[in-house]
Order: C-alpha cells, then structure tokens, then sequence
RNA sequence: GGAGGGAUGACAGAGCGGCCGAAUGUUCCGGUCUUGAAAACCGGCGUGGGUUUUCCCACCGUGGGUUCAAAUCCCACUCCCUCCGCCA
C-alpha cells in the first residue's frame, strides 16, 4: 500500500501520480477524510485509556491505605472504561474503513513509467531477433512456420488439449511425450542460469490470504483466483506470492540486501476478465509453469536488481533463439502494485502474434510496507524496496519455440542450450 | 486423527491480577583502560502509532471474555516439540 505519512505530508503530488493511472481524485480524498477523522476519534479514545489507567492505579493505591475512596474511584473508572468503549469502537470502525480504501488504492507510478491509460500506449523500446547481433535483418518465416501450435502439438501428439479439458475443464493444458519433457527442460535450463545468484526455493503451491495480501493480489483481485475456502488458502498466481511473504515481518541487515530467490512453480489464473478472449491454443490458459526471480533490496539497489532480472529474462530469450520485443509499460496499464514494468513479448510465427512471456516489475516499498519487510542500516529502519520478474513462463514459449523451430518435413527444431537438458535430443520428429 | 508439553524482546530465559514494556544473562553499539586486541569496568540497546519534544497509547502466538486494572485468570483457534495411529 501507498505510505499514509507521505498522503498526508504531499497529498496533490498523491493525487496527479494517482491521476496517472485513471484512479479518480474522489478516491483519493476520501482516504485523507477517513485519516483526519480516524485520528481524531483515536486521540478521544487514547486519552479515555490514559484515564482508566491513572483511575487504576489510584484505585490499587487506595486499596492498599485502606481508604474509603477506592470504591468511588472504581466506579468512576468503571464510567470513562465504557465511554472508552464506545469511542474505541468508533476509532476502530473509521480505521477499517480507512484501511480497507488504503488497500484498495495502486502504487505510484515511477516518473519515468511512460503516460497513457491502456496497452495501446506502452511504448517499445527494443527488439531482439537471431542474427541482429551480427547484422542480420529480422528473419522471415517460411510457411512451415505459419502453422499454428495446436495443429503442430495434434500432428505431433505432444500437447493434447482435449484430455486437459476432460481433466480440469478448458485452458487447463496437458503436455505429453516430447511436449512434456520440453517443459521440464525449460524449467531445468532457466533454473541453472539463476543459481549462481538467486536461492532457489520450492514454495507451497498455494497461499493464505495474508499471503496474498501482501503482493497486492488482494482484495482486488480476488476474481482472477482460485480460491479454496474451507482452508483460507488460494492457489497461487505466480511465485511472486510466496517469495513476496518469504521475510515477512522480519527486519533484515542492510548488508544482506539484496536478497535474492528464484522459484519454479505452476501459476494458476482464472482469467476471469479475459473470458472468451485467446482461448485457442497456450495463448491464455489457467494453470502454467513459470520460473520467477526476486529480490528484497536497499532502496538505491532497485535498479541494478530490475536490469539483472531483466537482462536474464532477455539473456534466457537469446538463448532459446526467439525473437522478441520489450515493452515499457504505461501508466494505466500498470500491474496495482508496480510503479515500473516491463514487459517482454515474444514473436511466434505460426499464430502471428507478440505473446507476453515475462513482466519484470518494480514495486517501490508498496508490497513491503504490507508484508511489513524492513532492513536496519546506521540511520534506522526503513521499508525495502522488491523487484521481480518471470524468467520465464514456459507455455507460450514453448508455442513460439514449436511455431519457431518447424521445418518443412514437419518435424520441430530445438534450441541447442537445451539439448543438455533433452538428453541430446535437438528435433521432436514428425510422424512417420 | 488421539494424548501430553510449549509459545515473552536479536538469542537464552524470569515474571504473587496493581508503577511490567517487561528481571537477568548473552549478543550488539559507545566509552574508560591498553602499543593494539582480549578481559574488566561504565553507559546504551524492541516495534508501531498519536502528539511533538513534556508526554500519551498499543503490542508478551492470534482472536474473544472476566476485572476498576490482564504478560499474569477463563474460552476458542493457530503454530512448534514429544509419543501413538495412518500414509505418498
């Protein structure tokens, strides 16, 4: 959540950053309304406690002289106890209240996230394709790379979308034979990169909803979730949810930071608002693996742990030989809890679309000022600051490098950095 | 799932219902001493909020309750440990 003392301290430069990303001025003052009136009612119900405390006190004193007077002073400290009460009860409601509109209001966006209200206005800063590095224009695809990955996947019987649909419903994917094995090479392939300087974690699968709270994914996003009530746990979204809370509460050296974890971990998406949109295919599908990577860092660390996410999402991107595009994302179209993403968007031929396959995000301290991360240095205890970034979610790049890699007899090509991790295997073959 | 034990500050560990936000030890920071270090000695050392420099409030696993007054009593829950059962 955004920072209460800086609401208060610069409300307008709050309300113009705010103003940015289409939350109406409205919202904003309403918040600042509830604070003045929750510290008020606060004061009234704190100097009621101080009473009561001072009347106990009294009264033990009392008891102990014996003096008559104890039985005066417990009935008056009995009244200012429920006139405390009652003006507890008030403070308490206009807090929640109070909290709940804080929670519901994005980050800041960065000064140098770019304007604009929707994705039509994120604006392309790069693009990446095999050969640029040595001269070569963009590559030109045959048409045996114009065939969509669903037509590949049934010719080739490595992706079987079908049985997914008898098992889970749609959009719940079922990668067999080669198509499975490729996404466990994926994970094993990007895994190996991150080690030497992220700490790899295997979360839980599934997360508390303070859990979620602490990222931002709730309470707004409750309708993009799988929720399993019974138990108060949700399915996670991303890695990002349990990485986010892995420190939570706790108060970290400055000379630790950064803190740096990498995970690999289905995600599971309801897509809720995208119903009907992109369902062919991996375009947009409710469970997927991804490998995430995260830091917790000093405040003047962000931006070297946001290049490195990025240059390894970008670096895991070369490898694999697919051509890509990055995107600085816009004001309105920023995640809740990011003031800065980029997004990556990877070509894929057979389809003829940009699909995103990473977003690597800067949250400023918004996610650990609810997770309640801190770090202690000479000058006190500060908020840090977290970054992360996919690195990368495997589905759609496993339809670009299948679209990507076809060849004429209909067999599929792979990239060679995953061959250590195919057994050698280089082609999936076509069928005899 | 059953039985028992436990949860207090960075850690260890006290705490008759009434100056307990909390003893003590360790760690840590500053100082004295020392050529330097160690030891010894002296001092300091939780977090958040409100007010603003005088203070006030909250927090002793979480949430309720009893009481004039709760770390301390009662209830529920969570987690951890030991034992039994079950099991990938």
């Amino acid at each position: 959540m955004i920072d209460l003392a800086q609401l208060r301290r610069e409300p307008d430069l709050v309300r113009v950053a705010l103003a940015r990303r289409g939350v109406p001025e409205e919202q904003v003052s309403a918040v600042i309304t509830l604070d003045v009136e929750h510290r008020r009612l606060l004061q009234e119900a704190e100097s009621l406690r101080a009473r009561v405390k001072e009347l106990s006190r009294e009264v033990g004193e009392a008891r102990r002289l014996g003096q008559p007077r104890a039985e005066e002073l417990q009935d008056e400290s009995r009244r200012v106890g429920d006139e405390e009460r009652f003006a507890r009860g008030r403070s308490d409601e206009v807090a929640a209240d109070l909290r709940a509109r804080l929670l519901m209001l994005p980050n800041l966006p960065s000064p140098e996230t770019p304007d604009g209200l929707d994705e039509r206005e994120n604006v392309e800063v790069r693009r990446w394709w095999p050969g640029m590095d040595e001269g070569h224009s963009a590559p030109e695809y045959s048409s045996a790379q114009r065939v969509a990955h669903w037509d590949i996947a049934s010719e080739l019987g490595i992706l079987d979308l079908e049985t997914g649909a008898k098992l889970a419903g749609s959009m719940f994917p079922l990668f067999r034979g080669d198509g499975a094995r490729l996404v466990r090479a994926l994970t094993a392939y990007a895994m190996d990169q991150h080690r030497d300087a992220y700490e790899e974690i295997r979360p839980p699968s599934v997360a508390l909803t303070e859990t979620m709270m602490s990222t931002g994914h709730l309470p707004k996003s409750a309708d993009d979730m799988y929720e399993i009530p019974r138990d108060d746990l949700w399915l996670i979204p991303t890695a990002e949810v349990p990485l986010t809370s892995l420190r939570r509460g706790e108060i970290v050296e400055a000379g630790q930071l950064p803190l740096r974890y990498t995970a690999a971990t289905a995600c599971f998406r309801r897509e809720a608002g995208a119903a009907g949109r992109d369902t062919r295919g991996l375009l947009r599908v409710h469970e997927f693996d991804k490998v995430e990577l995260f830091a917790y860092c000093h405040p003047d660390q962000w931006r070297d742990a946001f290049e490195d996410v990025l240059a390894r999402a970008e670096g895991l991107l070369r490898g694999l030989g697919l051509t890509y595009r990055v995107l600085d994302l816009c004001a309105g179209d920023l995640g809740t809890s990011s003031a800065r993403t980029v997004d990556l968007e990877v070509y894929s031929p057979g389809v003829d679309r940009w699909l995103e396959v990473s977003s690597v995000s800067w949250f400023r301290d918004f996610q650990a000022r609810r997770a309640n991360v801190r770090f202690r240095d000479a000058e006190g205890i500060h908020f840090v600051h977290t970054v992360n970034g996919s690195a990368l979610a495997w589905a759609r790049i496993w339809a670009a490098l299948v679209e990507t890699g076809r060849r004429e007899d209909g067999s599929v090509l792979l990239p060679e950095v995953l061959s250590g991790y195919l057994g050698g295997q280089r082609v999936i073959a076509a069928k005899g």
